[in-house]
DNA sequence: TAAATAGATTAATGAAAAATTAATACGGTA
DNA sequence: TACCGTATTAATTTTTCATTAATCTATTTA
C-alpha cells in the first residue's frame, strides 16, 4: 500500500452529521467514504477495503444493528463501531454482542471520536514487534548492542558483562568528553569511594582490551580527573 | 498458561467500589487482583502477568494518569483502561494520549464494563498469539510446531510438554534478543518468584538437550539478566 | 632526578548465579 | 490403587563476575 492513510467507512443517514464527520475525519488524515444507508454500505464493502466502519444505529430502512448482522453474515471481518443516540444499556450491550469494537453515544465529540478511532486502529493492527529498542551503537568499527550486552567486530561477537556494558555505554554516550571518575562511579557504581575507583580501573583495562582492534579508539586518562573515550563520531 | 481465565488488575482506592468490582468481575469469570494504590499496582505488575489493568483516575498519592505514565516508563506493555468521574473532554483525551485502550466515565455500569473488557481483550490478545502459535517455525534445522507441541529433526519427532513448548515458542519468537528472567517468568509462569526461576532453569536445560543436535543453536545465559536464544534467522 | 602520587595491569578471591542431577508432588487413567 | 508422565522443589556442582590485592608503569612536583 503506497498510501498509509487509514480508510474509514462512515454509514450515516443524517446528511448534516455525515458531511461534518466526513470533512472532519478527512481533515484529520483519514481516507473517508460516506454511505448514507446500509445497502450502499454493504455494496461499498464488497468492492473496497476499509480499516474500520462507523455505523450509525438509527437509520431508516436498515438500522446499524441489522447492518452489522448482515456484515457478519457475509463473513465480513471489517471491524466496526456504533454511533448512537440510543444510550440505553440494552443497546450498548447489543452493539458489543454484535461484535462492535466500540459504542459511542451521541452527541459525538469529534476529538474524542478521532482519538478513539486511532486507539482502536492501533489495537487492531498491532505492530509486529519491532526488534526492541534501538540500542545499537556504532563505536569505531565495532557494533555495540547495549541491550544484549554484545560487542561485534566484523562478525566476531563478544559478550560483555553487565558492568562492562554499562561502562561502555556511558563512555560511548559521552565520546570525546571528559568523564570524571566521580560521575562514572556515581552513575554506574552508585557511589564514589576508594575501592570503586580501583574497580573502575579494572574495567577500563578490560574495555581497552576489547577495543584495541580499532586503533582509532582510545580510552585516555586525564590525570587526577577521569577518562576521555576518543572515538570518531 | 494452564488456566485461561483472563487476569485483571484493578487499581481503585475506594474500598466500596473496589470490593464491588472485584466481586462482580470475579463472578463474571475474571481472575481479579485489586490494588488500592499506584505503588502497590506497579509492584504487582512486576511480579505477575495480567491481561488488562483497570485504573481509577482520581486517587490520592498517585493518580491513574501518573501510574500509566510510570508503567510506560518501565516499558510495561500491559494494556489499561481508565475509570473516571472526570468526564471532561481534556481528561479523556489525556487518557488516550497516555495509551489507554478505553476510558469509561463513572458511574460505571457493570454490565457495560464487562462487555467492554471482553471486547478489548478479544481485540488485544488472540491476534498476536494465535497467529504465532499456529505457524510452524523453522528453528535451525529443526521444525517446531508450536500448536502440536512437536519438534522435528530430519523426520525424527519428539513431543514437547506444554511448558517446554511455550518456552521454546517464546525464545524462538525473540531469537538473538536478551530475554530477561522476569519477562519469561511473567509471560509463561504468570509470576516471577524464587521457585519459578528454579523451574525455568530446569526447562532451559531440557530445551538445550533437545536442541543440541544443531550446533548452530544455543541458549546462552547472560549472568544475572536472562537468556539469549542464538539461532540463525 | 628522586619521592610521591596516580594509573594500568594481571592475578586471586569469594559470593552469587546458573547448570545439572535427583527427589518429590501432582493429576490423570486404567 | 498402582502407574505414568509431567511439573515443581531441593541439593549439588560448576561457572561467572565484581571486587580486592599485588605488582608494575607513568606522571607530577619538590
Amino acid at each position: 500500500m503506497t498510501d498509509n492513510k487509514k480508510r474509514l467507512l462512515l454509514v450515516e443517514d443524517d446528511s448534516t452529521l455525515g458531511y461534518l464527520l466526513t470533512e472532519y475525519l478527512g481533515m484529520k488524515g483519514f481516507e473517508m467514504t460516506w454511505a448514507t444507508n446500509g445497502k450502499e454500505a454493504l455494496d461499498k464493502m464488497e468492492r473496497h477495503a476499509y480499516d474500520l466502519a462507523i455505523l450509525d444505529v438509527m437509520m431508516p430502512q436498515m438500522d446499524g444493528f441489522t447492518l452489522a448482522a448482515a456484515m457478519r453474515e457475509r463473513n465480513n471481518a471489517l471491524p466496526f463501531i456504533f454511533l448512537s443516540a440510543k444510550s440505553l444499556k440494552i443497546d450498548v450491550l447489543k452493539g458489543f454482542a454484535l461484535g462492535a469494537v466500540d459504542y459511542l453515544k451521541k452527541p459525538i465529540d469529534e476529538e474524542e471520536l478521532v482519538i478513539r478511532i486511532e486507539s482502536l486502529l492501533s489495537m487492531l493492527s498491532p505492530v509486529p514487534h519491532m526488534g526492541v529498542k534501538n540500542s545499537i551503537h556504532q563505536v569505531g568499527n565495532f557494533e555495540f548492542n547495549a541491550l544484549n550486552q554484545e560487542l561485534s567486530h566484523y562478525g566476531k561477537t563478544v559478550h560483555l558483562t553487565t558492568k562492562e556494558s554499562e561502562l561502555l555505554l556511558y563512555l560511548a554516550s559521552h565520546r570525546n568528553q571528559l568523564c570524571s571518575h566521580k560521575d562514572i562511579l556515581v552513575k554506574i557504581w552508585g557511589k564514589n569511594d576508594y575501592f570503586n575507583k580501583k574497580s573502575l580501573n579494572v574495567f577500563i583495562t578490560r574495555l581497552r582490551k576489547y577495543l584495541e582492534a580499532d586503533s582509532a579508539l582510545k580510552i585516555d586518562n586525564v590525570h587526577g580527573q577521569g577518562f576521555i573515550f576518543r572515538s570518531p563520531e
